[in-house]
DNA sequence: TATGAATGAGGGTTCATTCAT
DNA sequence: GATGAATGAACCCTCATTCAT
């Protein structure tokens, strides 16, 4: 008796992780407008007028969503690249981090964001998970950089960490029509594209429009 | 009486034209559900039936407005990218095309692709316009590597695609939020990270992940 | 074929005039907020968004019905108390059109006001009524007045016109709760209380207060 | 265990005045409909099911409030109005009382009365609350006629209790939106435009409607 | 006693879409 | 060809009310 039942009272942080679940789920099929809140509510296994209890609107349920699902990433990333390490290997630990991520939470993160990007009244959640996504990289580059005594200025360095993201997400949504890729090649792959390009750049080469 | 009235109503491609440039303006304005017909239709100075018998549905709107801003686009890009020219100047070129496109159609193309990635319904149209750049950037690839005498395998040029594309695609998301910025200067920030990378990998240059 | 056979698309003045008619009559049965707009478009024998479409929010209907039902009145209390009689004969009139209306239009006036002075959003239109209602009768008052070669202070015609709306309101609710009652009775009885009241005040009477 | 408890869950009779003192103050700040019981709950420092379990539905919580406010402006107003001064005098004091009742609580019984005249489930307590005070007034009116020989139809005196009553709260309207004047002088006006015309009507003048 | 958890029911509002003129 | 009139269908959201603890 020491195991509790399954009660259907549940405590609020439960439901409200169940929600989240179920809403993840559904923006990620349906997308921010089709989605329904009946279809929220009934997938989480509540009715919706604890949905608006606990989450509030669908704005705000859907910027729940962002939060957790952001978070979650970040963590992930931040947990697979130590800052002691070279900045190859970070790098390389950090998008073999994300892909596995982003393999195998399809609906949470990719889908999501995809989702935000396109409504503007997430501008706002999506400009700070990007803020944090963009510093951890260039974080990755400047340390990398200083370590060589070479310094780039704070928008090249966004740039660089705005192509590798965009770049990473493609190959994701490749690595979604390919189930066959393994998420670790696809992330040997990603950084071969990235890393020789990026590195190229730390080490001072660069590239220049020709004369017209 | 026998010679033919000044137009007021206008000929149906013409119209069609205003309709589209209407539901373009409304579309990258308020998103794709928040766009009404109604709005639309107003704003292209017409009543919404018409809208419905030259265009058909809201969906299929959108997808004409798609379908006309990507084909102008690839017009822009192809036409700068002569084929006989070396693949770094294609690619530079090309870019710049591209990224001039997006600095001057704000409204057109960026905000349309952001728009249509987040809804499943136009997932096959933009999987077309996504298919035709990775073809047609995978094409230089190609080329170039075998005016070099090197080959690739085709997964391989198709993921280099997969993320130049990836990578240009969030460079043009950066651009559209930094209005102050230059276009071609951003082609060439592309380029560098690009180029490198890519030129790095054509010429055999390959990363490795540690051993763990 | 002159007569046109009784259409079911309507102008939209006529559609308009008999939403208006409906929502009348439910709000005035149901009160504001038990009024629903399913049943005021069914009463109106049209469907919902028709009467969205012509005139706009539950709110903004009620703003309707109490603006026309307001005027209608106003009207009918001017036409009735011709500005050249002396001002007894003239309040007298004002009353009976009143009251007349008051009986006539039950729905109307008597049970839309009733409603709207509970709830806070019609507080400006009702605010405005009254106002129209008080100058009326503080500029019959003052006519008067001025006819014996007397002047009162504004204040104190405006507080003698306040206490007459207010008693005649609540008559008129008294004159609703008792259908058998006759309006024209009705006015007589509130011209005792008021014109001799008023009467005496406008002569010069004034009571005061006993030394406690 | 003989003794009780120090309570700390107060008895029943403080919770159900706290409970009526955050019902009062809601549903005048909100009106009926728009009050909620969360509101009412949470502004007692309670839980909703006690309210329930206290004061039952939220009907009879309102109808519970009509009667506490009543009650109390009743006995303020008897308890100012001793029935052995002269009729004058006690509707001086009577409206002297009101006229501060209302000013001291305007929370409390101006508000809800509005409130209640607009919905019919409180018909009932509301015709009682009327017929009290009309009684009360109607009384002091009556009292004064047989001092003077004289008598009225029961109808008569109803009517001119309720003008009175009307015309009161009209100008009760008036002192709220003028708070510079003093609630004393206000009776003193009410009491210029009611006694003077009651006591004509008391004393046999009547006004007569003119031949059409 | 006291409350957090839970819901059935319903209301306002909007929209894509189509007749009938 | 062109449009005002019209609607079915949903969707978001709220609330009074009640269990189960």
């Amino acid at each position: 008796m020491s195991t509790p039942p399954a009660f259907k009272r549940l405590p609020r942080a439960v439901r409200e992780q169940q929600m989240l679940d179920a809403a993840v789920k559904v923006f990620s099929r349906r997308g921010f407008h089709a989605a329904s809140m009946d279809e929220i509510a009934e997938d989480a296994g509540i009715s919706k007028p604890m949905v608006y209890a606990y989450l509030g609107t669908k704005e705000e349920l859907f910027v729940a969503c962002l939060h957790r699902e952001g978070t979650r990433m970040m963590q992930a990333i931040a947990g697979a690249a130590a800052p002691d390490l070279p900045a190859d290997e970070r790098l390389w630990r950090g998008l073999r981090a994300f892909f596995g991520f982003v393999g195998a939470h399809r609906d949470g993160w990719a889908v999501l964001y995809r989702q935000a990007r396109g409504e503007q009244p997430f501008a706002a959640e999506l400009a700070g998970m990007r803020a944090r996504m963009v510093e951890v990289i260039a974080g990755m580059l400047d340390h990398a950089l200083r370590a060589e005594g070479r310094e780039v200025g704070e928008t090249e360095l966004e740039v660089v960490a705005y192509a590798l993201v965009g770049a990473t997400e493609s190959l994701a949504d490749w690595l979604a029509d390919h189930p066959e890729e393994d998420s670790a090649r696809t992330a040997t792959r990603m950084m071969n594209v990235a890393w020789l390009g990026a590195g190229q750049l730390l080490h001072g080469a660069s590239w220049r429009p020709p004369a017209e």
